[in-house]
DNA sequence: CTAGGGTTAG
């Protein structure tokens, strides 16, 4: 049983009710104690308060009713219940206990720790508007010279987005703390601006652990996760001490690279360490290797871990479909149930995605319809997403289209993508312009809707369809992304933009290809040299050769990487047909594994076959 | 007896 060293030496019957953790326990000695007339004493009921409301989190009403049978409550227990309603899943019902001391017999009056405890029921709330009366009303206390209070609203308004509202209370500290510091590093990073967040970690005195995190977490949060990685590397050389959090945000960026020898050198590191696996640092461990295509090793470390809570549970299923494991993801979905876990939106979607890779459409529709009605979740717009691709993927174009047709919400690009994408793989014209016409509605730049209506054109071979798209994208001035292909060798990542052949060994490169084109050709694959086609890829072709960047790649690694290594790319893109099938028969005429993560999921190629069975 | 900065899944 836990039991916090604050208690140690205070009053006995306060050490015994903090000691207790379980509501029965706690009703048990409440009851004992009134029944021997030794519950007067307003401490001890704010302590039960406390301790309820710290130990049972998900039932406040026990704490609650407590509350109510006495007249007179200390601030103590309406704090400890804004403290703990402002972590509950019912943020807002804070805001009763706060009146009830403004409206309190005993003129009661909100101190500092009730407006800190206010401040973060508003960061939870997203409150645009009552986050800024509570600091009104804390100015009119006199509280804002408080450092907590003031670490607390720069907190606060960054959740909230007012990065302005960050430098007013920034500003107004005149000589503010780490704490303060670190806070505000964390809060520029999270609205966006890194460089100011730099800045400031450049010029504090004093950094310590914590500001590092702050900082290099920024960096992985809004996706630059090389720049993460060197300040970890900078992090290392000045001496700071790493931790598990440090770790947390080091895995985080190397799942966003696909960089699986550096994903595997900080599990290395953590190890030799002996850094504490919190659930944070395994479930970071587990979707790097998911993410970085290894999902053996993924598995491995989630089996390992004993403390296991939805992130770890999701993680491991979003990571099992993406990688094609459909049945494996709706197994694990069954053992998290098991295992009392409550599932929540973002397990769902993992479920949901899991049954479209393997195509259980029906499976897929009773884990959706059991979201409300067995988990009490509303099905958000992600759902409805991959309830399309579920039918779609299956073929059942029209259900998905009716889908999108009854969604509660206005449909977003995203599921018209996806019914796009099965209109593509379907070859069905009609519902694909329908599709694309919707996406370029709604997002008139979106390149990707283009070229996979022209992908059906060209399938169907309409090529004035092909051309007539072609303009539109010209005159709309839809920018092709450039094809950007991510290969890491001996822990060095190497990026190859398509046409780009500024790589040192790039003449190795060229000849390694070549080599490809013969070996291809005596195996009879025929290059697709449809010059209409050629321009309709994702990418612009450089030449007459099709050398997608996920092709230079793939031949850097066939050079580069020892025999019998699986040759790992992180595309940006989807991959296109071609690709596909090159790379399916790389895989079968150089005998080597390969494994792409392209923007939507893996592929994993052996021996002449995708997991992806041809859809994706 | 309650508070301050850093961490994970879509």
């Amino acid at each position: 049983m836990m039991s916090s060293l604050g208690s140690i030496a205070k009053h006995p019957t306060i050490t015994l009710i903090d000691a207790l953790t379980t509501l029965k326990e706690l009703k048990q000695v409440h009851a004992q104690l009134l029944a021997n007339g030794l519950l007067n004493d307003h401490h001890l009921l704010g302590q039960f308060v406390a301790t309820i409301a710290l130990h049972n989190p998900k039932n406040l009403t026990y704490s609650d009713q407590l509350l109510t049978n006495y007249d007179t409550p200390t601030l103590f227990s309406f704090n400890s219940m804004i403290r703990a309603y402002s972590k509950s899943s019912t943020p807002h019902k804070s805001f009763h206990f706060y009146n009830r001391i403004l409206r309190s017999l005993n003129n009661l009056s909100p101190d500092n720790y009730t407006f800190n405890f206010l401040i973060r029921t508003c960061a939870q709330l997203l409150a645009r508007e009552t986050g800024p009366s509570v600091h009104g009303a804390l100015v009119k206390y006199g509280f804002e010279n408080d450092p907590h209070i003031q670490s607390g609203l720069i907190f606060m308004y960054a959740e909230l987005g007012c990065l302005n509202s960050c430098h007013k209370v920034f500003g107004g500290i005149s000589s503010p703390d780490v704490v303060c510091q670190t806070a505000m590093v964390s809060a520029c990073a999270k609205c966006g601006d890194l460089g100011f967040a730099r800045d400031l970690f450049d010029e504090m005195p004093g950094r310590d652990s914590i500001a590092w995190n702050a900082m290099i977490a920024g960096y992985a949060q809004r996706g630059k996760s090389r720049e993460a990685l060197s300040l970890f590397y900078l992090m290392q050389m000045e001496g700071v001490k790493v931790n598990e959090v440090s770790m947390v945000s080091v895995l985080s960026a190397c799942s966003h690279l696909g960089a699986l020898d550096q994903g595997r050198w900080a599990h290395a590191y953590i190890e030799k360490n002996k850094l504490r696996v919190t659930v944070n640092l395994g479930t970071a461990l587990i979707d790097m290797y998911a993410k970085c295509g290894a999902m053996d090793k993924a598995m491995e470390v989630f089996w390992g871990m004993k403390e296991k809570n939805v992130f770890t549970w999701s993680s491991a299923m979003g990571g099992l479909a993406m990688n094609g494991f459909g049945e494996k993801c709706l197994e694990l979905f069954s053992l998290m149930k098991k295992d009392g876990v409550q599932p929540n939106e973002v397990t769902f979607v993992a479920v949901l995605r899991g049954c479209s890779v393997v195509g259980l459409v029906d499976e897929g529709k009773e884990h959706f319809s059991s979201m409300k009605t067995s988990y009490g979740i509303e099905p958000e717009i992600e759902h409805y997403g991959c309830l399309v691709d579920l039918y779609g993927r299956a073929g059942r174009v029209v259900e998905a289209l009716n889908v999108i047709n009854s969604m509660p919400m206005q449909p977003h690009a995203a599921a018209w993508g996806a019914l796009l994408n099965a209109c593509r793989m379907y070859k069905n014209l009609e519902l694909g312009e329908l599709a694309s016409r919707k996406i370029v509605e709604l997002e008139s730049k979106n390149h990707g809707a283009y070229v996979l209506l022209s992908n059906i054109y060209a399938d169907s071979k309409k090529w004035d369809g092909v051309s007539n798209v072609r303009q539109i994208m010209k005159s709309k001035g839809v920018k092709k992304i450039p094809g950007c292909s991510v290969i890491e060798v001996d822990g060095e990542v190497h990026e190859f933009f398509v046409g780009d052949k500024s790589h040192p060994r790039y003449n190795e490169i060229e000849i390694m290809l070549g080599e490809i084109s013969r070996r291809l050709k005596l195996f009879g694959y025929v290059a697709n040299t449809n010059p209409v086609l050629f321009d309709i890829e994702e990418e612009e072709k450089e030449d007459a050769l099709c050398k997608h960047s996920e092709k230079v790649a793939i031949a850097f690694g066939l050079i580069s990487l020892r025999e019998g290594v699986p040759i790992r790319i992180v595309k940006n893109l989807r991959v296109c047909w071609d690709c596909h099938e090159v790379t399916k028969i790389i895989s079968k005429v150089f005998n080597r594994e390969i494994i792409v993560r392209d923007r939507n999921r893996f592929h994993h190629f052996k021996d002449g076959q995708c997991s992806c069975r041809g859809y994706w």
